[in-house]
DNA sequence: GGGTATTTGTCCGTATGTATT
DNA sequence: AAATACATACGGACAAATACC
């Protein structure tokens, strides 16, 4: 055990935490009154806190004080679903198995014409440079922000004949259907990449995660191949890890029977 | 922007390091430098730094200086593997794709009889408090800290037969297969589950992380199913976030064709 | 709405300790 | 042993956010 002053506040802190005495959503004593029951400065004392709030466990509210999070049910996504997935909800192909009557909105895809930068051409099989069209839509469930999505495509499917690609803004029958009819390209297998990193500013304000980087985002890389086996669409999916988790299932498995825990809380909101 | 000095001073660092200008590996001004650059304190310099060291742009060396992290090109480890999984490697039944010549080295197992807490009694259907075996092992690649597993069998297992579970300290040719040799029960499916959390002291130990919670790690529960749909086992395994990734195939995928990056470094290392 | 007390956020200066070269 | 650079700890001052009257 390190003898130095404020992680043994934070530790002494964290072990009446996890033990209960302090409960979830409630207060910890002020700075000031820590600062007498430790006999040390204020900094140090919020040195302490710091730790705490990198470690997750407590978070600050100015003029009001310190609180001990609480945690919130997570979001369930399944990534195995139909390899040829016509999940018909336009572009959330992602099966959500989530507590009941959690239902996904989704805005309206922004579209764009873009230059491929190095990440697009390479999982689309392209030349850096080559022009795609990218359709990103902000997604939430229950109103609060749940996921950031950007699909590209390479323009050469808007020349074989998909032309609502770049021209409707949503595409009720999904955007697998409606390659699959229009211009006769099906969807075959996909693979998903699963990677965690720090959010960046648009991330951080869209989510409404604290301004320093204390929670990460995971980034799912999505690769769709057609029957050739060539990568025809690449969809980039953006998640807190502090409110999302992911399930795979291989094989034959019984249903998942969702036993909801009756702790069920409302997501954190902050007032602010 | 805000107008506050150190987060202008975190951005301006930013700017500088993502533009290349600071490149990866290479060393920041040192704090009394940057006090004088932008003429502020120490301690206003300092809490820049700790700020780009949340968002894992820095890491600081004592007695050396602040340097710019570099990335290491993680370890891909694919979830969706053969659902009968056989894999032949004592527990390792995860099939890893990475970067040539990796190869990932083992522990023995270390075997424990426990009771069950919430979570292991929850996925493998029993009461808590039931007797289960734990099969501990630390994973490694190029001997460098990778993973922490331990899997988790019902009692029940071993008196109908298979007590090497409790015995070998190394079962050769894989669980899975000695459960089915030996006792009959085949592995028909899996289901994983994938979250982020903050590490404990143990994990923050064995994966030498820095000290504060920066860096999370995955914790995957993979719940294995037999022949009649029923649960008989619980792997639950620890990954650090910050160089791990995740493959998942679904469908009709084509082989990936690793195309390793030149930039390929070693192992960041702190020198501690 | 306004004013005030409370609480955390920012910024400064200084001193001393610890790790590395 | 000495110099350098980051880590810890203290104290003080003022700003900003919130709650309450």
């Amino acid at each position: 055990m390190p003898e130095i002053r404020y992680r043994q506040i934070a530790e002494d802190l964290r072990k009446k935490i996890e033990s209960g005495e302090i409960d979830h959503d409630t207060q910890l004593p002020t700075e000031m009154e820590l600062r007498e029951q430790y006999d040390a400065s204020r900094n140090t004392v919020r040195d302490a806190i710091k730790l705490l709030m990198t470690r997750g466990l407590v978070e600050t509210r100015p003029g009001q004080g310190t609180f001990v999070v609480t945690k919130i049910s997570p979001y369930v996504t399944v990534l195995t679903g139909e390899a040829d997935a016509s999940a018909g909800q336009g572009d959330i192909y992602m099966q959500e198995v989530t507590a009941s009557r959690r239902r996904p909105t989704t805005t309206d895809p922004r579209v764009e014409i873009q230059k491929s930068v190095g990440t697009v051409a390479d999982a689309l099989g392209l030349d850096k440079g080559t022009t795609v069209v990218s359709r990103h839509q902000q997604r939430f469930i229950d109103g609060t922000p749940w996921s950031l999505q950007t699909s590209f495509y390479p323009m050469t499917l808007v020349v074989r004949g998909a032309d609502r690609l770049i021209q409707a803004p949503d595409i009720p029958e999904g955007v697998v259907a409606y390659l699959r009819n229009e211009i006769g390209l099906a969807q075959v297998g996909y693979r998903d990449k699963v990677t965690v990193r720090a959010p960046d500013a648009n991330e951080t304000a869209f989510f409404r995660l604290p301004d320093d980087g204390r929670v990460a985002v995971f980034e799912v890389f999505r690769t769709a191949f057609d029957q050739d086996g060539h990568p025809f669409r690449l969809t980039v999916s953006i998640y807190p890890t502090d409110r999302n988790q992911f399930t795979i299932n291989v094989g034959k498995v019984p249903d998942e029977l969702r036993h909801q825990q009756e702790s069920a809380e409302i997501q954190s909101g902050h007032p602010g």
